[in-house]
DNA sequence: CCTCGCACGTTATACGTAAAACCTCGGCCG
DNA sequence: CGGCCGAGGTTTTACGTATAACGTGCGAGG
């Protein structure tokens, strides 16, 4: 009827529709927020929505926010945006977030580390409260303090700034792999440790040392990528003493960076060196041998860090939460040589 | 000197620290937005940005962007965050964007989260414009009609619903890649293609057959995953006549995929069958044979999407854009075998 | 001495929405 | 017949901010 597009300048508003309509905005807003039973009649109603829809309506977000002084929106901080782990965290929060009318604005944090200058003006969406995915203590301190309320992912769990926490069971999953390693006979381990810290990191080399007491193990550090891995890897070989025979990596990249480097030394995986992985990304098995590794339910601990957020914006008291995680023992382990 | 958290019930407000610092809300507006040079004393100023910080005053974004009738912030679409390249053109064009004050907001489109319903509810954030890399056109009909400005990537340039395009130069990555098998000896090809359908792929397809007329291809089909690749390569190599001795894959993970399968056939990659991928991930150097494959740039493509958004935004005519790409020879292609 | 302008603020208003409070009219019951 | 109630709306207000429009002294110039 009215002119089809809302071309030109100005966005039409619920006043707009309410002349369209011949009603009042406030009967717009009320059938458009389907609040409108028993105050309005049905036939109004339908007039409204079909005004506002020639008109191609849509609410003003900020208006609405502004009124409701909430915004249904969580912001997400990760340390890298890169890794596939958290695209797949982010995955699962936005999922349960859609079904709750919520939405999720991500923030990789600068650096990883770095002291966010101002996650608030970056992040220019209001928010209603925050989620943060592995990130250490320290560069959450601009959300503390804020009435925000923060949840925290995968993060030490006595770090009490957090309205809650949800966690994997990293340390267990660490035990699984020295486990399956011990079984196949393996005596001598390196552990490829992760150069950036982090809690879960921590964790990691933390279970590893208490599950191998009394066996041979030396730590080397590396970027998490595969050339600091390669790297890493041959100094860890050229070190004097008995030649280790298992590779336990913190991360599936280091894991791939290992293999090559033992392969250009000329050693065979796993005839020669077992390597171990860690968080099962899609890596995983696209390298050969496949990866044994941890798997870790990335998708899951978004969706729980969601529906942690919502009960605590619900006022509910949110219980910790503590994801299982599972090896998938693949290729890359394997007996241990038998000198 | 006044209570130094805003803890408790809401947050404060500009008037809050008006009354603190003794002066008009208008004033701590002024002050606050930098706008205040020959308006306010420097003395006052401090005063008041002093009363800020003792309040821990935020603004109110959604007032603010009430008030000014834009939001600063823009909408990226992407197919899927998982892959790599788009968190490498989200991180691109988030730097651009903070450089100016704006924010991004992600939504990964319907195949990788939940029904796609209402694009603009689940991103909840108010928008100014909107930037799409890799869609296809009528993935997008959601947000043709309306007043925001669409930018967009890796996308066909003949679409006409976008403000602007910034491309990547494809076909002459795919033309690098038959140049560099052709001068290696290579007669006998298949393309490992992608089964999604967008442009980008298309373009690669095109400049494929165009650049081998009279040359042996065979094209297969799979979905973007390594064992999807791999069944497809196995298919490819099962088929009746010459076997080819090089796979053009349209992706990276297809090669990885690609180059599994041939091992498992008993075929040495590059001695027996030369391998190519495209995008140049992570995997490609995570993997054995490295991949030689094109190296998109990913990043570069963020930023000028965002910097054309911003001069659309500023009513400026936009240039086409289109950035080239680089084919980087690594150890997945050698010389054709003898016979 | 009047007035003009500048330095320094203040008052008032609008942005678009949601919802509380308020009207109006007809029907029905006591 | 008076009053009450419910259906179907409308009027009004507030959210917090940015900024245009408007004072108000005071020093200086005519």
């Amino acid at each position: 009827m009215q002119t089809p597009e809302p071309l030109g300048g100005a966005r039409p508003t619920s006043r707009d529709v309410a002349r369209a309509a011949g009603v009042s905005q406030a009967t717009v807003s009320l059938v458009l927020g389907d609040k409108w039973r028993g105050r309005v009649s049905e036939r109004t109603a339908e007039v409204v929505r079909e005004a506002a829809r020639s008109l191609g309506y849509r609410p003003n977000l900020a208006a609405r926010n502004l009124r409701l002084g909430h915004t249904r929106t969580a912001l997400l901080v990760v340390p890298a945006l890169t890794n596939e782990f958290f695209a797949r965290v982010y995955t699962g929060a936005a999922t349960v977030a859609a079904r709750h009318g919520f939405g999720v604005v991500l923030y990789p944090s600068p650096d990883g580390v770095g002291p966010a200058k101002d996650p608030f003006a970056s992040a220019r969406a209001a928010l209603d409260g925050v989620i943060a995915s592995s990130m250490a203590s320290d560069a959450l301190k601009a959300f503390r303090g804020t009435d925000l309320p923060l949840v925290m992912l995968d993060s030490d769990p006595a770090d009490s700034g957090a309205a809650a926490h949800v966690n994997l069971d990293i340390a267990d999953g660490m035990r699984q792999v020295t486990d399956h390693l011990l079984a196949l006979g393996h005596r001598h381990f390196v552990h490829l440790a992760s150069a950036v810290t982090s809690w879960t990191f921590d964790v990691r080399a933390a279970a590893l040392t208490e599950a191998l007491a009394g066996v041979s193990v030396r730590t080397v550090r590396a970027p998490l990528d595969v050339h600091g891995a390669m790297a890493a890897t041959e100094r860890a070989l050229a070190a004097p003493g008995p030649r280790p025979t298992a590779l336990v990596c913190d991360d599936d990249i280091l894991a791939a960076g290992a293999c090559k480097a033992l392969r250009r030394l000329g050693l065979r995986v796993p005839e020669d060196v077992s390597v171990t992985g860690f968080d099962d990304l899609a890596l995983a098995t696209a390298v050969e041998p496949e990866l044994t590794t941890v798997s870790l339910p990335a998708e899951r601990i978004g969706e729980r860090g969601m529906a942690a957020l919502l009960a605590v914006l619900s006022g509910e008291p949110p219980q910790p939460d503590d994801l299982p995680v599972t090896l998938v023992p693949r290729g890359s382990s394997g007996p241990a040589p038998a000198s």
